[in-house]
DNA sequence: TTCCAGCGGC
DNA sequence: GCCGCCGGAA
């Protein structure tokens, strides 16, 4: 397997940093987006918050707005509340172990153990797509429907077997490497996974509402009515050949996103 | 069309 | 457990 994954290796950016607060922006710009896009990302995000503390300084808008392109905006919410987190109660550093990383927002098992594997070069099991479709593809060939639950300790005798937790980074680069070439070489062995489901469509979904009111939101630092983004709404909605917006629906749009932070509401004008 | 270094809320 | 969340490459 080392060897597999020394001959496929990829020579990604964020494998030449060991800082915690680098791989973990990363890892989130790298949860549910593909490898391809996200290079660019991280590295103008590094470069306009190098920091922890630097994050935590920044403007909620400022982050949002290098985060447009990326996908999934609560990511970007979520990070900036772990950098304020960190910086008021960790002295601007992140937690050194899994379970500290667990208990902040916008970080889950398989981020944690991302962190740790990449950045602090321990063992943890860290099974995300890849690695699953290498433990598919290999352990259950003919299988269908195959729980995390019946995964989750192989890959954790495994990550924590001397072998591989001598070297943590090497072992999740090869098992990443190795599963990003399956799914280039066979059917995407991760469709027998029982958790596997398709997505919904995006043209003409909320999410693609939501995405289109945070960005018209944010165009307007001074603040813009609700009225006028609905108008404005419409208009894109009837240029792309959908059907308007009903108010009801925008509004709950709206309260979703005011609630989750992406703006907030004074008189009936959205600020970002 | 399919998928993506998942997470959070319910 | 199930669903919503973003956007574009192939």
């Amino acid at each position: 397997m080392l060897a597999r994954g020394d001959e496929l290796y990829r020579d990604l950016p964020w494998r030449h940093v060991d800082d915690p607060y680098a791989v973990l922006v990363s890892e989130i710009m790298l949860q549910q987006t593909q490898v391809a896009r996200v290079g660019r990302f991280w590295e103008r995000f590094l470069s306009a918050f190098p920091t922890v503390d630097a994050l935590a300084s920044a403007a909620v808008p400022d982050v949002l707005e290098l985060w447009q392109g990326l996908g999934y905006n609560r990511r970007a919410l979520a990070l900036k509340r772990t950098a304020d987190t960190c910086a008021a109660e960790g002295a601007g550093r992140l937690p050194e172990t899994y379970e500290g990383m667990l208990a902040l927002p916008g970080i889950g098992p398989a981020t944690a153990a991302g962190v740790v594997a990449f950045a602090y070069q321990r063992p943890a099991v860290y099974l995300e797509t890849n690695v699953r479709s290498v433990f598919l593809h290999e352990l259950f060939p003919e299988e269908e429907a195959v729980s995390d639950k019946v995964l989750l300790p192989l890959v954790e005798a495994a990550a924590f077997h001397p072998a591989a937790a001598a070297d943590p980074r090497r072992w999740y680069y090869g098992l990443l490497d190795y599963g990003a070439h399956l799914k280039a070489t066979v059917p995407n062995p991760s469709r027998r996974s029982a958790g596997h489901s398709r997505q919904s469509a995006f043209e003409g979904s909320r999410r693609q509402k939501r995405a289109w009111i945070i960005r018209r939101v944010l165009a307007a630092p001074e603040g813009v009515s609700r009225a006028a983004v609905l108008a404005d709404l419409n208009t894109a909605e009837l240029a792309a050949g959908r059907p308007e917006v009903e108010p009801p629906l925008f509004n709950s749009i709206v309260a979703d996103l005011l609630a989750e932070g992406f703006f907030r509401e004074e008189n009936d004008t959205l600020t970002p």
